[in-house]
RNA sequence: GCAUCCGUAGCUCAAUUGGAUAGAGCUUCUGACUUCGGAUCAGAAGGUUGCAGGUUCAAGUCCUGCCGGAUGCACCA
């Protein structure tokens, strides 16, 4: 038998194949396989309950003769894997300590991981479309997710073999330019040099503006507007002005990208897009989709019991351009340039209407036009809520500046290292609040559903301790640390050929975890939910400090020494490849 | 008003999409190796899963109705 990477798929195929050579199943029968509480066993198939049930037959007589094929079944070894029928009807699947001694020799690092989960998205061409943030700003916590978010689903993608387009659809053609280019050329202000400043700068011009924009009516707020008609019409001066302001937006941008690992390839924002929506218009008028209803171009739904009357509109009553414009232009372009098959918009949920009138705008839209329909999916996660229980705006939210935040996590972490080694260089010491900090503000990010809201604490972004990002990494400093000790190397062929069998409760829990990895990432992936990932690693940082506590690993033994050398080892590649994947840095020492 | 998401231990959150005895962390309490890092580990306590019905072998999960919260619904993005 071979050493599944991934055992969900196997036993599916297996036992399908199974049923048909035993009587009382058909063609309808599927198995069900799921990972199983690891009391019961490592995976179980529910799929016999419910086809009993639908032929009237007895469930546990119908498993248990499901389960004899099985057992003389040649493609499951018995030293590897112990069939069983349990409860009600379900078939367990458990694997013995020699699969799993197997399963560690044979998906050694980074490398094997990739290559045994690389079959889950490899051919696949995505786009990931985030952190998009506005310009002319500064980043508030609210801008957290969707870096935080939208790097850990690239990389996952990437990681189970996706080529991943990573594109900033930046803000940067809103009706405020009008207001904000207005205000600078009143006050006679230069923009800052320094870009964290002058988006200070320009958010306080912007508020003076729409202090006095406030009456739509009135003679300043027309000025404004003439101001953004001049933009938009390729007015020498104030595009020169627009442009210095995305440029020193992006300035100030990059440097929190780089200070929170965003890797960004492309920054084609809404601007990019305004000599392309007029096709669209067009095509969606020819194609009988669009429609104009009270001056503007529309698109209804008519099976949808929502859309049917909400319209997605795509050109505004004054002619202008939108939000709905700029995307159906930007899913065109990714698809025809770049050869998308998948888009990936991160969002938070406010948006989920819109969305879903872009996909299904697209779809009828490219289907009518003899294009192949990209899949999209919009990643959307519940919004930060501030102690008022209300979303955290940016006017409510000039207390919490995002690099405050990450200021004030490494000034906390740096507290705990100086106080825990004091020892180490002031440099390292740095690093180490850097990592940990940061560290902890993006796992307390994506630790819980993205799709459930959350109240911003301090103490919880912040938090050090239980199911944090220090504790993960303090795991795999300590395992560094068992090496560095014993001057081993933590990769040694030779070495892992000398384990022998698995033997105590601790030791094969760790290996069962380890060898989980597989499933979690395949559930991870299949609704895009990070904390699946984060869940694992916490349990799996959780089932080495059993271990650790339990059981010495620099024994005399040599056997016994070099399978527990592997699982160090293996627990490490893991949690390196896990973290990493999530966007998170990793420490030898801390 | 219509629609969407949600309500789980004192607090913050899980529950592999309908599976077996609902699990973690924080907090509180009791313990642990004078050799591998105590940013650790072992144990205890803590639950009528908002309420009431229904569906089925099986419901925190699906359906209906209430109660409570969040969000969205014509030219913002």
């Amino acid at each position: 038998m071979d050493i599944w990477f991934h055992p969900a798929r196997e036993l599916d195929r297996i036992v399908r194949a199974a049923a048909a050579r035993t009587s009382g199943f058909d063609g309808d029968f599927s198995p069900e396989i799921r990972a199983a509480d690891p009391r019961h066993a490592d995976f179980q198939a529910n799929g016999v309950l419910g086809f009993a049930k639908a032929r009237k037959a007895n469930p546990r007589a119908l498993g248990a003769a499901l389960a004899e094929t099985l057992s003389a079944d040649p493609a499951l070894d018995k030293t590897l894997v112990e069939v069983a029928v349990a409860g009600p009807g379900f078939i367990n699947f458990k694997f013995t300590s020699a699969f799993f001694l197997a399963w560690l020799r044979r998906y050694r690092d980074e490398a094997a991981f990739r290559e045994g989960a690389g079959n889950l998205y490899r051919g696949h061409r995505l786009v990931a479309d985030y952190p998009s943030p506005n310009v002319a700003k500064q980043m508030h916590v609210g801008h957290l997710r969707p870096m935080v978010i939208g790097e850990a689903i690239s990389r996952l993608l990437a990681f189970c073999g996706g080529q991943v387009i990573r594109d900033n659809h930046l803000g940067d053609w809103g009706t405020n330019f009008g207001v904000l280019i207005l205000e600078l050329k009143e006050s006679g202000e230069k923009i800052t040099s320094e870009p964290e400043a002058a988006l200070v700068q320009l958010e306080r011009l912007y508020k003076a503006g729409s202090a006095k924009a406030v009456d739509k009516n009135s003679a300043w707020a027309e000025a404004a507007r003439q101001e953004l008609v001049k933009l938009q019409t390729g007015d020498a001066e104030n595009t020169r002005i627009w442009q210095h302001i995305v440029d020193v937006s992006n300035s100030a941008a990059k440097q929190v990208y780089q200070l929170l690992g965003v890797t960004i390839e492309h920054t084609l924002g809404e601007s990019f897009y305004r000599d392309k929506v007029d096709k669209i218009y067009r095509e969606l008028e020819e194609c009988g989709l669009g429609t104009i209803s009270e001056g503007a171009l529309v698109v209804f739904h008519p099976e949808h019991p929502r859309f049917k009357e909400q319209p997605f509109i795509i050109r505004k009553s004054d002619g202008a351009s939108n939000y709905a414009s700029t995307d159906l232009a930007t899913v065109l372009y990714r698809v025809e340039i770049w050869k998308a098959d998948e888009i990936i918009y991160f969002t938070d949920g406010r948006q989920r209407d819109h969305f879903e009138q872009l996909f299904l705008t697209v779809a009828k839209w490219f289907r009518a036009t003899g294009r192949a329909v990209p899949k999209m999916r919009h990643v959307w996660w519940g919004t930060i809520l501030g102690e008022d229980g209300r979303a955290i705006k940016t006017k409510s939210g000039e207390s919490l500046k995002l690099l405050e935040v990450l200021a004030e996590a490494q000034k906390r972490a740096h507290a705990i290292v100086a106080e825990k080694n004091p020892d180490l260089p002031v440099t390292e010491k740095e690093h180490i609040a850097r990592v940990v900090g940061l560290g902890a503000v993006k796992y307390a990010d994506l630790r819980q559903d993205r799709t459930s809201d959350y109240e911003f604490a301090w103490d919880k972004l912040l938090a050090l301790d239980g199911n944090t990002a220090p504790y993960l990494l303090y795991a795999v400093a300590r395992i560094h640390s068992i090496f560095r000790k014993a001057e081993l190397p933590i990769d040694d062929l030779a070495r892992e050929a000398t384990a022998d069998a698995l033997a105590t409760p601790t030791e094969i829990a760790l290996a069962r975890k380890l060898a989980a990895l597989p499933t979690v990432l395949e559930a991870t992936l299949a609704d895009l939910r990070p904390h699946f990932l984060c869940t694992y690693l916490h349990e799996l940082a959780g089932e080495f400090s059993t271990f650790y506590n339990a059981d010495r690993v620099m024994v005399d033994e040599p056997a016994m020494k070099a399978r527990r050398l592997l699982l160090c080892a293996r627990t490490l590649r893991v949690l390196e490849a896990g973290l990493h994947t999530l966007g998170l840095e990793t420490l030898e020492r801390m």
